[in-house]
DNA sequence: GGGGTGGTGGGGAAAAGTGGGGAATCTGGG
DNA sequence: CCCAGATTCCCCACTTTTCCCCACCACCCC
């Protein structure tokens, strides 16, 4: 499947309903049918992932070792927030309202393509954890990529 | 595929779109289809990569492990500036307004063939780049290929 | 000098984002 | 067990943006 990318800032309407940008929901398979696993992201946002690419995920957590605490404790937290939503006719899903508060998701929210998830921000959370990193991002790309 | 080469000052239009030299798209892979991604290039300015020739680069994303925190912030980055933008019939690609803002450009722009990538600068910019080089052409070459 | 190629500009059609209203569902209290 | 209030879900309509096509002008090559 391609990868997500680009982004957008859109609005969140009362309802806790927001748009996922006509590129992203463009590049999900088929086999998703148009629904996001939405759950607790890494960093303080939400992350959305096909329902098909999900089942993968599923599959890893399958594999863990429930008899091991920490295991169990990540499990836990993976499971407990996330949530099938499928998009609307509008191509909008809702997010939960523990979502919702967890991001410091009001009005306002940045989408972002991340290769093979969609992430959502509170824009102002967003530049905050950019200006929090150290490096640059011509440096980091240099140590990630391993020249 | 042969190399990007060559350079041209073109303007931008009020809709962000700028003319690629008919140079440098007759150099593309058909299996490009006239299509590029663009993405936030490294110093101040838009990459250009056949879409191709991305394939490979999203490849190589594709290994990366995302449950460590500099890799996430690395796809990040370049996923959320990234763009797959056909050429029209008159060989124009438009830019996004986060990049166009990113990279400063308004209605001028300098378009470098730069290998196997193309890059669109602010020709401000670019000159401003090129003045704070504290090496020389020639010092740096001997540097980069000198043995 | 004429034809063709290449860059520039604009207008109409289609798609995408935003907001709101009404029906169905769930919850709590009488 | 039934009813009232609140919530959720689904559909519809509007506004804005984007996309695509067409026309023009300039330069270059024959």
């Amino acid at each position: 499947m391609a990868a997500f990318k680009g982004q957008a800032a859109y609005s969140v309407d009362s309802k806790g309903r927001v748009a996922i940008p006509a590129k992203m929901r463009n590049v999900m398979n088929p086999a998703a049918e148009n629904t996001f696993v939405m759950t607790r992201g890494f960093e303080k946002c939400v992350f959305l992932y096909p329902k098909d690419t999900w089942a993968a995920k599923e599959a890893e957590i399958a594999e863990l070792n429930l008899y091991r605490g920490d295991a169990r404790d990540f499990v836990r937290i993976i499971m407990m927030w996330a949530d099938e939503v499928p998009t609307d006719k509008q191509g909008r899903v809702s997010i939960s309202k523990p979502l919702l508060e967890f991001a410091g998701i009001t009005d306002k929210a940045l989408i972002i393509g991340a290769f093979d998830h969609v992430e959502i921000w509170n824009p102002d959370v967003f530049e905050a954890h950019l200006n929090q990193q150290t490096e640059t991002y011509e440096t980091l790309a240099e140590r990630v990529l391993g020249v």
